[in-house]
DNA sequence: AGCTTACTTTACGTTTACGTAAACGTTAAT
DNA sequence: ATTAACGTTTACGTAAACGTAAAGTAAGCT
């Protein structure tokens, strides 16, 4: 397992093209290394891109992702700009726990539409053990 | 409360606006009575719009949240199609319970993120105290 | 040397999800 | 009667997130 890779083999094992890769970096998402002109990305260019495209499932701009990102890598600085990252980060924990609600909500809804299809189909499964076996006709 | 509404009333509950609910009906994701010309919104109507943001919020296109939708309205048929049905919903389920282990996971690493923080804010608090009291000069 | 493979930049094309303006009809108030 | 409020269709415009050539470079194989 090599400590960086070229930019093909980094798309193929995410699934995406190298062109996602390069409007990222163009969007100030990710920064890998140059060698003269080619793009060396390092394990942690590797954790952006997870990070980007984990981003994208939950349904968050590239914009959005960029801020994100930039939360986790910026623990630096003095008192007041770490009571700024704190709140920020409370801002973006309220996003998500909303988002986690919404989940629950449509896993919820899903689970309801289900039992009353169950229902049905046992409904069904009644009336063709009424109408086989003359049992209660209805 | 009445029982249907005008677009932009509708509109103004859910903070868009009419144009974007005509488009949603363009696409077939909503289809209010027509009074004349005019759109006439029910309740139902109102529930599967709300069902449509809830979907935007999580990040799915208006195409998937058009086959969500159709999920929850089609609890009829034979009992075949209702098979089909309880199959569509399974995978349904697997994608948000995917969606959810990303947002657990985003939750966590902000919540890495915030721990670091506030240690080093504790640890600039102990060279503040340190310099103010002459406490371990370190 | 010539070909292949991998990569580069530049630039125009495309899909999605609306925004925005134009031109028009209906109902209600002044 | 006219203005205002609300609605309609039609159509062009736009931002985001890439796709898709085109044309060139640079390293490695045969």
């Amino acid at each position: 397992m090599p400590s960086h890779y070229g930019i093909s083999a980094l798309a193929r094992e995410f699934a995406v093209t190298p062109r996602t890769i390069r409007f990222y970096e163009d969007r100030g998402l990710i920064a890998p290394l140059r060698e003269g002109q080619r793009r060396i990305y390092r394990p942690r260019d590797r954790v952006r891109l997870k990070l980007i495209l984990r981003g994208k499932r939950l349904g968050f701009s590239l914009k959005e992702i960029a801020e994100i990102i930039d939360l986790y890598d910026a623990p630096q600085g003095e008192a007041k700009q770490l009571h700024a990252l704190l709140g920020r980060i409370a801002a973006r924990r309220a996003e998500l726990e909303a988002k986690r609600a919404d989940v629950e909500a449509a896993l919820g809804h899903l689970d309801g539409v289900a039992a009353e299809c169950r229902a049905r189909l046992a409904a069904l499964d009644d009336d063709d053990a009424s109408q086989t076996h003359q049992r209660r006709p209805a």
